[in-house]
DNA sequence: CTAGGGTTAG
């Protein structure tokens, strides 16, 4: 192999020394810090938020608070939310749920609360779907254990009807706790209500069940919805492929896909995605490749997970030019993508003598890296 | 503008 595309791919994978030319940089100029860069974001984002139009944009406020949340910079998040009460937008609801939510997805379960206390003394009207937003931040913050103390308190204090999205949102806190039973019980609890359970409780439910490995009460739950007369969607199917998958039964997991085909529905990149793990489990590589080519040819799109699965299994049985061109695809698609098994790939091309695919992975592993794209004031 | 359900991880 020629020495520059050796370096090259030690580049890539960070296995080499930083070049001359990065150290120079880091000990010299002192580079701007990632929190300077994000203070500067910050005092951004306030000064745009004069704008009403800008308030608007709450692709802007999610994009911007995500990546302030993924970076721990919990205070800034409380600095440009808190900066928004002053505009007179607090007082229509949807603009309080949206800091009750964004609070709630940074994992900021306090704050959001604080917020949904304050309403009343912002002018802002409290219905049912602002408790909700609360009780969802309890479930987004991963504070599952929350959510019965706030959805019983505040029954009882705001006199609040709660309504099937308040009792899925309970629901599905119970399931992400595991406690799978008071969850059911929880599905009475609002049928005495007066409320009947719809397609969201239901998959809820059942996409905890097969998750958790109880295959014959996700089957009960499927027969609840049929007296019910609920209809499955390809969630519900997608549910039950993970069920299926789990316990190794991978020929009726095929006859699903035909089931749900009967029924109407198309099979998406979840229902394909589970029968080539399926096939990858039992080593059968002809029927996992064949399952990919199914899912391109039905227009879905391979992600991740595709990725994830297949890709690995076909380099642990030599088939490298495919494994190449789906990494192509993908990486086209600008997921992040696992390095150790994108090196995989990129050795076995190497072993083959195949220099120029592996130099072409290497670049496309280059560019891979997720790009955070936001325009602030663009509309001034 | 407004609340609830899918694989990873950004």
């Amino acid at each position: 192999m020629s020495s520059s595309l050796y370096r090259r791919l030690h580049n890539i994978f960070g296995t080499s020394l930083p070049t001359k030319s990065a150290q120079t940089c880091n000990t010299l100029k002192s580079l701007p810090t990632k929190e300077s860069k994000l203070k500067e974001l910050v005092d951004k984002f306030k000064k745009s938020s004069e704008l009403g139009k800008f308030r608007s944009k709450q692709d802007v406020y999610y994009s911007t608070v995500h990546r302030l949340a993924s970076a721990k910079q919990f205070s800034m998040i409380e600095d440009i939310l808190e900066d928004q009460k002053k505009y007179k937008d607090i007082s229509i609801e949807g603009f309080a749920i949206r800091l009750i939510t964004l609070y709630g997805k940074s994992g900021m379960l306090d704050h959001a609360h604080k917020m949904f206390d304050e309403m009343p003394e912002l002018q802002c009207e409290r219905t049912v779907k602002s408790f909700n937003a609360l009780l969802a931040a309890c479930v987004n913050s991963k504070k599952f254990d929350k959510v019965e103390g706030v959805f019983t308190e505040l029954r009882a204090k705001l006199s609040l009807e709660p309504n099937v999205v308040s009792y899925n949102t309970v629901i599905k806190a119970f399931c992400e706790m595991g406690s799978l039973d008071s969850a059911l019980s929880w599905v009475d609890e609002m049928e005495r209500n007066g409320l009947d359970a719809n397609l969201i409780t239901y998959n809820t439910l059942l996409d905890a069940f097969y998750r958790n490995n109880r295959f014959l009460d996700g089957e009960k739950i499927w027969a609840m919805m049929e007296t019910k007369n609920v209809v499955p969607d390809i969630r519900s199917y997608n549910a039950k492929f993970r069920g299926l998958v789990f316990e190794r039964r991978t020929s009726e997991a095929v006859e699903l896909i035909e089931e749900l085909r009967t029924k109407g529905l198309k099979p998406d990149v979840l229902s394909f995605n589970a029968l080539i793990k399926s096939f990858c489990n039992d080593g059968n590589i002809e029927e996992a490749k064949r399952w990919y080519k199914e899912l391109m040819k039905c227009k879905c799109v391979p992600n991740w997970v595709t990725f994830t699965t297949l890709v690995p299994f076909l380099c642990e049985k030599g088939e490298f030019d495919m494994a190449f061109k789906i990494c192509k695809k993908i990486m086209k698609r600008h997921y992040p993508v696992k390095k150790e098994i994108l090196q995989l790939v990129v050795d076995g091309l190497v072993k083959e003598s195949k220099l120029e695919e592996a130099t072409e992975l290497v670049e496309l592993g280059r560019s891979n890296s997720f790009r955070y794209k936001l325009e602030l004031c663009s509309d001034k």
